[in-house]
DNA sequence: TTGTAGGCGTTATCAG
DNA sequence: CTGATAACGCCTACAA
């Protein structure tokens, strides 16, 4: 009497609780009248099985509308079906784009992005990796970031790594490069060409790769058309708009003559403009402005921007479909799109009677 | 011998994989001197433990830094403590800031948040709640979107359910929602009480709630300052850049007079910004432009825009706030700020002679 | 209070 | 080719 009160409750509870509740492969084997097994064989394609076997299956999964449990299968020894992504700031703008690339890149081979924000702090990417880990993510996409060469290294050891902003070869792991030297390069170059000769630069953090990069292609330039470098016409900025804006402050508190301004990036880029405008500057009839990466905003900027093409939602794409290969056991092979100048209205010929 | 050889293969692999690797609690159970039940009840504080061995397993987690499997931890049935969270685009500059605080505030509980873009279709959201169902997440948050609240009802019988962007009682469900009728209220009365009469309103998708009622907060300022409403004034947009753009050039087409503009978000006024300029018209100047949200970029706009404040930041972290009271089995509460205006310099008087 | 035993849903290893 | 039978790491009755 007990046990089958007991189990009659059981069971209600069961049709309550999972009321278009999970099929399970065990449920698929016996509608399939087979092993449970060969149910997984057939979903994960481990092994030959007979068509027939294989027909009744796919039926009965359709049937049923099973879907595996990633949670059993994590721990069952093999993939959870989710990789994870550390990215900087999932609220940036420019990551923003990239996590979007992975996600579309991921959802169709039926993985799920675990984002973790590292804030820009090495330490708080590693914790990163570590719940990454924990969580048994089947790799790791590391977005920039400040992790040292060697971390990501022995991350690679255990886990499929692949990552963004700096070249690096190591087993396991795929390195993802944009160039952008090459960004500044042509940014500078594009200023230049405009007849410009004082050009400041607003810099990113120091810290990051690609902050130096873009410095040197602006000094490269410079070389190349022999300006004279003035380090006086390089201002610190941090990426966000508030220290372009700072930086044209610190410019014009110094006196410095310059015509143009090359932002590391276009948030400095929007907040160096309104900078110029406070300072009854136009842009880019006085000053010409040029950014870099060409955010989904930057044709709206007034005036809209020019700046350097930086792909973020095909690196994105680009690094989950490189994951996905290294997963297959593949070697991931990427062509990184190249940088190039995207001339809007921030900028324009230097007018020698302005000067 | 067979079987001497091998346990040691196996012994040697195990120690290669795990290098760094995994510490069970039946490990620390070991450490400790107790059985991994006991462990098991001290990480959970599921029953009382003397103080003696909860001491000894204390030490033993610290020693060997155990972290529990998440992954195992659902299967047996508990928590993952991952919260799914639907949003509509990861990329997009409002919701990425909400995404932001639905970290912050998960983070410290040790829960991660799982997120999946629904792309503002409620098929596509539907797909994302079975994800994050078969991934066992502990509760889902869903960031407004177009699910219907029977959708959402149905998926709270089984799981907590936080959602934002609308207003909703049922059992297992908290719903957060933000006041945008008296946002598009307070944006309207600040332009006519700059003296302006003919006031254009681009609105949002006419699917989203949130922009139907900031829709109704622009008439309802209208018809209480006596003001006819025009729908000849009214166009629609789609929440970008693109579609604040058209609306202006539309409204030009359309030889309407107006002396403002209030779009339904930020993005829709900086487009329609640059569409005045296109045609001529200054901001502030000519046309006074208004937008709604208050994202980060606004400030650096040019010129900045006036907006009204909509704390996604806040918003996505009592979201988490109340997700984890729900899960905690508390009754969630939370005090959602009131928009409010943020005068920046897209918007002014309205000068007589100008119209 | 504490330990033992069984199960969560899959995969993997073995025999057949 | 296929089906038992163990794990996977943890939680939770149930028993002691």
């Amino acid at each position: 009497m007990t046990t089958i009160k007991k189990t009659a409750a059981l069971k209600s509870k069961k049709a309550l609780a999972r009321a278009p509740g999970p099929v399970t492969l065990h449920m698929v084997a016996v509608a399939a009248g087979v092993s449970p097994s060969t149910v997984s064989r057939i979903l994960n394609g481990t092994a030959v099985v007979s068509e027939l076997k294989k027909k009744a299956v796919e039926d009965a999964v359709a049937k049923l509308g099973f879907v595996a449990n990633p949670v059993a299968r994590g721990l069952a020894g093999g993939r959870t079906l989710s990789i994870g992504v550390v990215t900087q700031a999932i609220d940036s703008p420019f990551y923003g784009v990239a996590l979007s690339g992975i996600e579309d890149a991921l959802n169709p081979a039926g993985y799920s992005p675990l984002f973790v924000s590292g804030h820009w702090n090495a330490a708080s990417e590693a914790r990163c990796l570590t719940v990454l880990r924990s969580r048994r993510v089947d790799g790791i996409i590391v977005l920039t970031g400040r992790l040292s060469n060697q971390a990501l290294r022995a991350c690679a050891k255990s886990l499929p790594v692949v990552v963004t902003g700096r070249t690096l070869k190591a087993p396991g792991l795929y390195a993802l490069n944009f160039d952008n030297f090459e960004g500044g390069l042509i940014a500078t170059k594009h200023l230049i060409e405009l007849g410009h000769r004082r050009i400041a630069f607003i810099t990113g953090d120091p810290a990051h790769p690609d902050a130096s990069e873009r410095l040197r292609g602006y000094r490269t330039a410079l070389d190349a058309a022999s300006i004279p470098f003035d380090a006086a016409l390089v201002v610190p900025g941090e990426y966000h708009e508030i220290s372009g804006l700072k930086a044209v402050d610190q410019l014009m508190a110094s006196q410095q003559k310059f015509t143009a301004i090359f932002a590391a990036n276009d948030q400095m880029a929007f907040g160096a403009t309104l900078g110029l405008q406070r300072h009854s500057l136009r842009v880019p009839e006085d000053i010409s402005v040029v950014g870099f990466d060409d955010l989904p905003t930057a044709p709206y900027a007034i005036p809209p921007l020019s700046t350097i093409r930086h792909p973020a939602y095909e690196l994105g794409r680009l690094a989950a479909l490189a994951m996905l290969q290294l997963i297959a056991g593949d070697t991931p092979s990427a062509d990184v799109p190249a940088p190039f100048l995207i001339a809007r209205q921030s900028s324009r010929r230097f007018a020698q009677q302005a000067a």
